[in-house]
This record gives C-alpha cells, structure tokens and sequence, in this order.
DNA sequence: GTTTTCATTTTGAGTGTTCAAAATATAGGG
DNA sequence: CCCTATATTTTGAACACTCAAAATGAAAAC
C-alpha cells in the first residue's frame, strides 16, 4: 500500500505531466511543487523507480510508468471527488477545499470514494472545472485557452480555475468568474498588462494578464 | 499537530481508561490495543509524557492529563462521527464502517466536522450506540449493564454493541440486535454458558454468555 | 526466603522521509 | 574553448515510529 508521500509525488508528477505535454518531467518541478529541497526529489525518485512507478534519468527526470500514471490518476479522482461533496454537500467555500481535501484523499477508501460518487451523482467537474477521472483512469482532456490570449470583443465560457491559491479563489469568486459563466472581453492593453472583461449581468472590471492567464476558457 | 500516531495512542488510552475506571492505564493494555509490542508502547509513553500529554510511571502505566483527554474525546469525536455518516448517509454496512473511520478520523478537519456534524443533525450517538462527544468534549456516560449479567424474564433496551470486529457485527445486525431494540431474556443456562432471547418481534434464538457480554442494555 | 512467572524496560537496529551543504554536470555566453 | 550560471546529485545527519531480543523488576508460588 503506498503512503501519502508516494500518492502526493505521483499526483503532482502526473499534472506536471499533463499540464507540459510533456512525458519527462525534470526535478526541479518536482521538487517545487512538493515544497522539498532538490535532494529529497531525487532520492524520492530513485525510491520511486525502485517501486516501479516510474523511470528516473539522472540530470533529465522522471516520467510516469503505467502503474504510477493510474496511482496518479486515482489520486486526482479522490481529489476531486472530494473537492465536490465539500462544497455541494458540506456547504464550504470555493476557496478552503483544496487543502481540506488534499488531507482527506489519502484517508479514503475506494469503496467510500465509489458511495460519494454516486450520492452525488456521479459528476464529471469538481468546483473548479476540472475533469474528473473516471473509475477506470479515464480523464478527458478539452484543449482550454487562457482568458489571455483572448482577442478584444471575443465571446467566451469559462472552463475552469487553474490556480489553488486561496486568495485568488476568492477573488474569482467575488467577480463571478465561475465555471459556466460568459464573459466577453471589453478591450485589452498590451501595454497595461490588463484586460477589460464583464461576466454576463454584472459590472465590466479590469484583470491582470497574470491573473487571466489562470482562468480557462471555450469559444 | 499532533501525529495520528499520537491521536491514536491517545483514543486508545482513553478508551481503556474510561472502561476500566481506573486512572492508571498498564502498559500491556497499550500495546495490545493498538498491536505493537510492549516495547514500543513503553518508548511512545515516554514521548507522550515529554510532549505533556500524560503522566508516565515506570512500571505502573500512563494516565492522561487534561490536554491528553481533550484530545482523545476530540478524536473519539471524530471516529463516531464519521461513522454516522458513513452509515446515514453513504449506506455503508454497519460492519465496516470501524476501519473506515480509523483512516478518515485523522485527516478530518474541525471545520469540515462540524459541517459534517450540522449535516447529520448534530447526532448523540453513533450507529453502533455509542454517545458522540460534544464539541466541547462532554460524553454523556451512562451506566449500562451487559445482556450477559441479565436474569430470566427481564426486558431490556439495547444500548449498545461493545465491539468493533466485523464479523460479531454482522451476526448482530442479522438477528436484529441494535440499539434501541427491545428484548426479552427467556431463560439462563448456566451450565451451557448460554441464554435464550427474544428481540421484539423475531424469533427466539440463543446466545453465548461470551457474545451476551458485549451487548450492553438498560432497564 | 528462594524461586518461578509475568509484565515491563532497555538496547540496538531498521524504515521512510526529510534537510543543509558540498560536489558535480550541463548548457550557453564570452 | 573556457568560464559561469544553473540544475541536479551526493553526503551525512536527523526525526518519528517500529521491532526483536536481552535484561530487569516485582509479585506470586513454593
């Protein structure tokens, strides 16, 4: 059985994967994402690839076996599965599930995980938007734009939040920028480093690019 | 923040403590509850005394102070309360709900319990009729007697089943003996260490002095 | 008052995970 | 081609928890 520890390298490894396109994944990713020192990446690595989870290259990284791809996978499940009962059944904000169930996904069991499902009725998005994997490993993959690279008088949906971070989860939320909602770009100023946009029945505001770079979005 | 390790030792300790009614917890007791060995109970103890959980006396044994108490009825909290959801709410069997719990009880925040504890509608006892510990680390204790004490004839309520192994708990609920069924005692055999009893509404059956002891009931 | 028995403690070692700091590769710029 | 900046690896140590087995203490049996 492996320990949270194994779980949470896997997990991150595997998003770090999905998120470059990329098989090979080098350590200094690794070891930031985990908020560990170089060094404990690499022996992690090494003790990972004992356990057959995934290859590790020196001086290249690692990319996931098949069993440390579906580990991963089924960790992101139990995410954000998790992710979903906190705020449609328990009523907790947006912003405070994601280390609540960053504890709890190595805590449950996958026949509790497989009752949660289907009390909420098997849903396909967490909170966030995101996908989440089915039972048997299957996540699907929409290619999203960034919100920033959205042309003046564009149109679009927003998909998902791609950030954790409480603070700007917050914000999201108090501007409306949800899942679902349509937003229509207003301007943009190269030069401002800003966009003016107005989600669908509110007030138009202004955004960052460094901050609509984290909202993704469909045509 | 205490590890669940820590948590565990602590449950364990108080649970002993509180069926023993006596302080003072010997070591044996320990190791046997949680199932290391002798050794390793006696260096934890050591630990949990500099970490001001309890007082440790060599060869005597531990007995918790009040931030060890506090701690262990929190977790004891825990422990009932995700039972109850597990069985009210997830529909899990009665029988597997212990293991479950043992996980999820120390991954569970104090925010996301209480959630869960409004959710339920804040529940005094868990499925098996054990009280839930208050918030505020109140456990109401009532004196029960056990089945196994009961004379011919008398009626009695069901206020608990005392035992968390699997397969007691399936040959309970099969012949309907939860908390808050009524039954009558039809007739003692001494000699035959056993009893006839009756659950309001079924069929008589038999039940050995052993398995009488762990079903506690009031009058 | 010895001896036996049983519970408990000590000792020495191992596992999994982590860090800090020193050593080493590799890629790019001069 | 060398030199520097950066990424990575090695080394040695620590922490929390565990075990097996030997040593000790205390109570019970003789």
């Amino acid at each position: 059985m492996p320990s949270s520890t194994v779980e949470n390298y896997l997990k991150q490894i595997l998003l770090i994967t999905l998120e470059r396109e990329e098989k090979v994944v080098p350590m200094g990713l690794i070891s930031e994402s985990l908020d560990v020192t170089p060094g404990t990446a690499t022996s992690m690595a090494k003790n990972l690839e004992k356990e057959g989870w995934l290859c590790y290259e020196p001086r290249r990284g690692v990319s996931l076996k098949p069993a440390g791809r579906k580990l991963g996978l089924n960790i992101l499940r139990r995410h954000r599965l998790l992710e979903t009962f906190l705020v449609e059944t328990l009523g907790l904000d947006w912003s405070e599930i994601h280390e609540e169930a960053e504890e709890l996904e190595h805590a449950i069991s996958e026949k509790v995980l497989e009752r949660l499902d289907d009390f909420l009725g098997r849903p396909r998005h967490d909170p966030h938007g995101h996908p989440i994997p089915t039972k048997g490993g299957v996540m699907q993959r929409k290619k999203s734009r960034s919100l920033v690279g959205c042309k003046e008088g564009l149109s679009v949906v927003i998909e998902s939040i791609d950030d954790q971070e409480r603070n700007f989860l917050k914000f999201a939320r108090s501007r409306h920028l949800l899942p679902g909602k349509k937003i229509k770009i207003l301007s943009r100023e190269e030069e401002a480093d800003a966009m003016e946009i107005r989600v669908e029945g509110k007030m138009p505001f202004s955004i960052g690019f460094e901050a609509a770079r984290k909202i993704l979005v469909s045509v």
